[in-house]
DNA sequence: TTGAAAGCGCTAACAG
DNA sequence: CTGTTAGCGCTTTCAA
């Protein structure tokens, strides 16, 4: 910088703000003048000195669990776009369901002094983003909430969609409604839970039939299979993430059967390719683009405005029917 | 940081040591005291003034196109894993194919001295790529080369994967075998186009039924309706990447036809569901971890030998032969 | 409108 | 092994 000062005969103070918020302050004639020397030098701006003294850099963090799942995908899509939008930079980080590696992420980003968080954290107690927030870096939670933290979250209103689905396959005939769940400890997952007991307890449905998976393919697959395994074969299959479904979808395929003639099938989350599987999936589907829209909105907004009163927003998700849900087979004759 | 060291009764270049990597060179005793005011005072480091000393920032971008298309999310999980266990952060950019953007998304990085940049070119003569070379900051060229560019690069062999895949179609009588492609400014694009191109004269085809989407959705859909609409209509479908096979697949179903009784159907990548889908879709696959992977790791082995040899890796794709593609149907009678 | 100068909070060279 | 000190390259007062 001293350099292009040199060039064009002025201070680096000038130089400086020539560049900053188009050249405010300087006269248009200096103005001209670092800029040919910029391009003459082929000046390349560092921002490092400047983070430095801002204290901070104008990058968002996005730390999810699983970048392979079509739902973060979506919700890094739309963070990205309205950070982007304001002149941010997204650093983006997976953890695989790791609340280590979770913990190593957020504290690398609180030392990058990032100028917010939007984490979909492993859990609920997580000790990473109670750090994270002891730093005084706002954070937003997104799909999963934080126990005793006061943080702006974004969520959908899982227990409401996850109940609808089950009343779905409830007034379809269906009685034996099992639910191929995930670990308890992330909001998400237990408020789906919650939605399809209260559910089962609402319409008279069989108990017992929620079983535990993880939240991949692997899990749900294997779940799927033991759960079919059983003397008497639920009619009806209810999965509480779209990795999940797919695996249950494997399992489905693994047994020979056929949704829905065998088993109705519904998902939560949406797959892009839903419509072209064979049959066509019944999903709950989230809004996940405005999901990661929204919580990007609101970590930027309380970038701006740190004092803000805490926000929750939760959005409906919606129910999209399709063939792999339909009336109870009748028992094979 | 003054206030850790007044707090341990120690010179804050005792502090810096100690924090660094496992505190060599400063002694136990000193060390502990140092940890304990560390823990005390709820010290939280600070790599802003550490990036700006080392003018260069632990952080490698990845620039790509569609971060909701399965190839790159598959690719960002490789690279991401990489990045993480080498102790880098990975700072995402999506740019849609806009050349812009790209642009944009490029001086960013340059400005924020990331180590590194990985780069999936919205096009060969990438403005903002020849740019960010200039900067000297080191880039490896991934699915997509950049021209006149002497810079690491990470590619499957298009060229041979594209005319197996329509070799195959040949073998199984298909003579009216359809492409679906893309923009011709991308590598791996043209390139597939390529291989294309040579088995049609290879194996004696039917030429000019070779025609250009885009690289989503929409464009294999508009495409392949429109190409359906012929007079003569191909027997099978070869389409570009992910994305357009959807689209290919949603056309299909738009007019009520099937694969493979109807058109067979063959797409370059590997799509999550694609044993799952009515019919099972064949295709190409890409070792997408891999790519991504090897090219944040020829990324960071340039980071720390600036003056290796430059290196370009090339995987071999596979084909993946699902029930879509089908011998010939017979006319309609 | 412009320039001089004081940092930002670390790291590392150097001296003890 | 430890402390002193000189920057890293910007931004931003403050004074002219």
């Amino acid at each position: 910088m001293s350099d292009v000062a040199r060039a064009a005969g002025v201070s680096i103070a000038t130089v400086s703000r020539a560049l900053a918020n188009a050249g405010a302050g300087v006269s248009p004639e200096l103005r001209e003048r670092v800029l040919a020397a910029v391009a003459e030098l082929d000046y390349h701006p560092n921002h490092l000195p400047r983070n430095m003294r801002a204290r901070s850099s104008r990058t968002i963090g996005l730390v999810i669990s699983d970048i392979e799942n079509p739902y973060f995908t979506a919700v890094v899509r739309g963070a990205e776009d309205v950070a982007h939008r304001r002149g941010y930079t997204m650093v983006l980080a997976n953890t695989d369901e790791d609340a280590e590696r979770e913990a190593l992420c957020l504290q690398t980003m609180a030392a990058e002094r990032a100028a917010g968080v939007v984490v979909a954290s492993t859990g609920q107690h997580s000790a990473g983003v109670r750090r994270l927030i002891s730093t005084g870096i706002p954070v937003v939670a997104l799909d999963r909430r934080i126990a005793g933290a006061n943080v702006d979250t974004v969520v959908v209103d899982n227990e409401t969609a996850a109940y609808e689905a089950v009343r779905h396959l409830a007034s379809l005939g269906h009685r034996r409604v099992a639910m191929v769940g995930g670990p308890g400890k992330v909001s998400a997952i237990s408020e789906r839970e919650a939605g399809y007991e209260r559910a089962v307890r609402d319409h008279g449905l069989e108990r017992g039939l929620l079983w535990h998976g993880d939240l991949r393919e692997a899990g749900g697959r294997r779940t799927t299979l033991e759960l079919l395994r059983e003397p008497e074969r639920p009619t009806a299959i209810f999965s509480v993430n779209s990795m999940s479904t797919i695996g249950v979808l494997h399992a489905l395929r693994d047994l020979g059967l056929r949704a829905p003639d065998d088993v109705s099938v519904i998902g939560f989350d949406d797959i892009p390719t839903g419509d072209l599987l064979d049959p066509p999936l019944s999903v709950v589907r989230q809004p996940t683009y405005q999901l990661g829209a929204r919580a990007a909105e609101l970590l930027l907004r309380r970038v701006q405005e740190p004092d803000a009163p805490v926000q929750e927003v939760v959005l409906a998700a919606s129910l999209v029917l399709r063939p792999s849900t339909g009336p109870v087979p009748r028992p094979n004759d």
